[in-house]
DNA sequence: TTGTAAGCGTTATCAA
DNA sequence: TTGATAACGCTTACAA
């Protein structure tokens, strides 16, 4: 591999002019730059970005930690579709990707801090964390800059980006409100996410601006997973037949309550009404397609990375959040009550 | 950030020592030893492994290059999950992922080689990749390291993943004709893909095999895109209803197959029988649910990656490819034909 | 068992 | 407009 001293060498200048040379400078003359550019080329040169990265203490790269990038998420693919707008904001800007897959053995063993700092990522996105992760907190205390995916911390140098839980909440309960029903059930995910309690506020709000009790009972928890939802939304459907309608706080968690809905015969839409949240592909493809609240996850994805690289610019030092919308889809799991 | 050398003042011994002490060498005293971590731990130092990566010249890091990791990724999964395996194959030896994206433009400004070797990544997994892809040839040329997903290329450090194609293939025809079809037709991908002709082999094969015709008529070309597949699958069903099976060269083109079929007003599978390729989350979800051929996708990526870090470790030099099995997954769209 | 010194491939300071 | 030289944080002969 080729390096500027060689280049240097073989031109018969010194390594600050190729270096100069190569990165532009413009106190270089002319036939020099060319000469150097021209055996760079012809020695097929590359930078190599370690030892510019080590001098300049700037390494161009921003972590992605991702908690338990694995095969559950395959499922509602929105990791996926965040990972491929932070990847194309990032590389807009150029800054390279390294991604930090962690799970709670591997945590034990290697602080956050420590993870960044021997890679010497310049910043963190961070996806998929929950808000009880010991690593939330390292955060806050190390000066690494950060952006969140769905979970609202702020801080110097740390921002999120997330959409309108609450709004989004509402419009779906709105929805169903609108189409006559009255008795609406909530299935949540886990206390240890952010969106759960805002989709939970957005839930109540809307019943109560509507004059419409809130009922302890009516909220399950499904914990995000399909397969708990349904074995959560059973034995509750079968004891509440008043019921017509449920909100579940992801698509997946609805999913599930489809299931359950089936299982015990009743029919949807008419029997019993369905909303999701987020908007996944799988959502499309249900029989009946799914009514949820949709949310450009690409689109989370994106500024997110464009979050941290103004954060890391400085660029405005009051931007440390970004709150996207989110809209109600309406499709074929929502129809008024049975009466 | 602490450095080793501030560790070595603090602790009062040479930087070397410190080194050798952190890095478990023997021949350091065990007191010694004890101070310089027990300083190490108080001055809350982390190695710089670009420092390390750039003297030892090894940068214990994969570089990942997915052609087009962009949103249209997200209905398959393929791309996410083949990416779970990889990274945990790779975090299991220790190797960090960096992520290459490319896109066509960006491949103009910098080729193959020099994305590697500027960032100084060991070996590569290529993924997605289509076989006229100038990227291929390149990492012939090169000598840097390299595993393909689903494209059979070999070579020096060059190897690659893929599950048996043609076999899936033929297990597939086999399953329809063994229900009694005789009019199979196939939508196969596009020619660029290894996996294309793979596919078709088994086909015909199968065909040929149970001393039926082979007719280039009913081979239709989906171009692995769900709308393309329906666009194809439209006119060929109509006018040619002697047709009652189709066999896709993936479950996104038997999504446009299912399409175009009801479209028509056939039904699945008494119509019409469909069977798939790669067994997407989709396809369980689909109604009714797709008849396929299911690869493992996120062993794919694990052994691709546990491929290359063998390639790097010089393991075993003849160890350059790992064909995987596939199987069928018979579920509802494929039923004997009606006469 | 420990330390000195050179070197990895860059950029940056300063003088020429 | 150019070139010595030091520095970034680390590893590693080699010497002590």
């Amino acid at each position: 591999m080729a390096t500027i001293k060689d280049i240097a060498k073989s031109a018969g200048v010194s390594v600050t002019t190729v270096s100069r040379a190569l990165n532009g400078y413009s106190d270089v003359n002319d036939k020099t730059r060319k000469l150097i550019e021209d055996t760079a080329k012809q020695l097929n040169y590359s930078p190599n970005t370690l030892a510019r990265s080590l001098v300049m203490n700037k390494s161009q790269t921003i972590g992605l930690l991702v908690s338990e990038l694995n095969r559950s998420g395959a499922k509602d693919m929105f990791t996926y579709e965040v990972m491929c707008g932070i990847n194309d904001s990032a590389s807009d800007v150029g800054y390279d990707l390294i991604l930090f897959s962690t799970n709670s053995v591997m945590q034990k063993q290697k602080s956050y801090t420590q993870l960044c700092r021997e890679r010497q990522v310049e910043g963190v996105i961070m996806q998929g964390i929950k808000m009880d992760d010991p690593y939330i907190k390292e955060v806050i205390d190390s000066n690494i800059p950060c952006v969140f995916v769905d979970v609202e911390v702020e801080g110097k140098d740390v921002g999120y980006v997330t959409t309108d839980n609450v709004f989004g909440a509402q419009m779906a309960v709105k929805h169903l409100i609108n189409l006559g029903h009255t008795e609406i059930a909530m299935v949540n995910g886990h206390d240890q996410a952010h969106v759960s309690a805002k989709r939970r506020k957005g839930y109540e709000r809307e019943l109560t601006d509507a004059g419409l009790p809130v009922r302890d009972t009516y909220i399950l928890n499904g914990e995000f997973l399909e397969p708990m939802a349904e074995a959560a939304a059973f034995p509750f459907l079968q004891a509440h037949p008043e019921v017509t309608a449920v909100f579940c706080a992801s698509d997946l968690m609805a999913l599930g309550v489809m299931r359950a809905a089936k299982r015990l015969g009743l029919r949807i839409p008419e029997d019993l009404s369905i909303v999701g949240f987020d908007d996944i592909v799988l959502s499309e493809y249900t029989s009946p397609p799914l009514t949820t609240v949709g949310q450009d996850k690409y689109q989370m994805g994106y500024e997110a990375a464009k979050l941290l690289t103004s954060i890391l610019k400085n660029d405005d030092p009051n931007q440390k959040m970004c709150v996207l919308d989110n809209r109600l889809i309406v499709r074929e799991t929502t129809a008024p009550p049975r009466k």
